[in-house]
DNA sequence: ATTCTAACA
DNA sequence: TGTTAGAA
């Protein structure tokens, strides 16, 4: 690789700074107490900050994040027991499904993204409704529908929704929360085509947050297919009774996280008494895929792309997985 | 001042 | 499972 031409005075974010930070700072930053985190590393092993002389812990840049991706699914409800097997194997899918790119566009792609971001913020943190619409509405038009959710939207939601507890920031959330829902509810109904077929799509999990599920309907819906959400907290066991009204093609339901053993058992139950097949969806759906095989459960996998894709291949003949 | 272990709730 | 107490 050749150096970019450093003109870094005052932004070296490009490059990945060793630096590292004692456990005070760690703790400031992600908001969790000193002990805690001690107690995850001597328990489950989760981070290992390398060490002084003296034995104080040293955390990377890479820690914190780590330690961040581990505060995202505690708030979803897994146990931090297996927080460890999930963060192995996400990272183990990243690596092989991800081809290398080349690091440069890379660079250039994060880059730009994380203007984006910091301009969302501001607006954010300003409360400037008018200026949020603007954003939302040039981010729409520079990226694809699945982009501009998983890599731009997505990710500042979900740092508002770690930082939740914080003293100013409910204000903020709600905020944001408030307005991405609309507009995916708006687009999700601009998407509804009369006389295609429906799919069905419900929260798998009561943890789910609604904007998820709805972005999840957004990007599973096609052209030729209608996408209809039903509420976060519709019960499992009533949705024979929707599917009999609604009789769509196929209900999809959306896993936040790895389903339980129960739930799979639940989810097995269900497909005898409906007279639809069942798939499910989302990134807990993936982790999950393994366990499904065998089933009559379809896993639809996580992205958007991936998600549409299956989708089709599984309404129109069979999806082997 | 910071870490570790072990007991507690 | 996260927090506290006491020794190093």
């Amino acid at each position: 690789m050749t150096d970019s031409h450093g003109a870094s005075t005052l932004a070296p974010s490009t490059f990945e700074q060793q630096e590292l930070f004692p456990i005070r700072e760690v703790c400031r930053l992600t908001g969790i107490n000193p002990v805690t985190l001690r107690a995850w590393e001597r328990r489950y092993g989760l981070i290992q900050p390398t060490r002084t002389d003296s034995g104080h812990r040293l955390y990377s840049l890479a820690d914190i994040e780590a330690v961040r991706n581990i505060l995202a699914w505690t708030e979803r409800g897994v146990a931090v027991s297996k927080v460890g097997s999930i963060l192995e194997r996400s990272a183990a899918t990243r690596a092989a499904g991800e081809g290398q790119r080349p690091a440069a566009v890379q660079e250039s792609l994060d880059a730009d993204r994380g203007e984006w971001q910091g301009q969302l913020r501001q607006a954010i943190s300003d409360f400037d409704s008018v200026r949020l619409e603007q954003l939302y509405g040039q981010i729409f038009s520079t990226y694809p529908l699945t982009t501009v959710f998983h890599d731009v939207l997505l990710p500042v939601w979900q740092e508002w929704l770690l930082r939740h507890e914080e003293f100013g920031r409910t204000s903020e959330w709600l905020f944001l929360d408030a307005f991405l829902r609309s507009r995916v509810l708006q687009r999700l109904q601009l998407g509804q085509t009369a006389g295609a077929p429906v799919v069905l799509l419900a929260a798998l999990s009561a943890q789910c947050r609604e904007l998820e599920l709805l972005v999840a309907g957004l990007l599973l819906g096609s052209d030729s297919l209608t996408v209809r959400v039903l509420p976060s907290g519709q019960p499992l066991e009533e949705l024979t009774l929707v599917c009999e009204k609604v009789r769509p093609q196929a209900l999809v339901l959306y896993a936040n996280v790895p389903p339980s053993g129960a739930q799979v058992r639940q989810l097995n139950r269900l497909t005898l008494l409906l007279d639809c097949p069942l798939a499910v969806a989302g990134e807990g759906a993936a982790l999950a895929e393994d366990s499904l095989r065998g089933s009559p459960i379809a896993s639809l996998g996580s992205g958007g792309r991936q998600m549409q894709q299956r989708l089709q291949q599984f309404l129109a003949g069979r999806l082997d997985t």
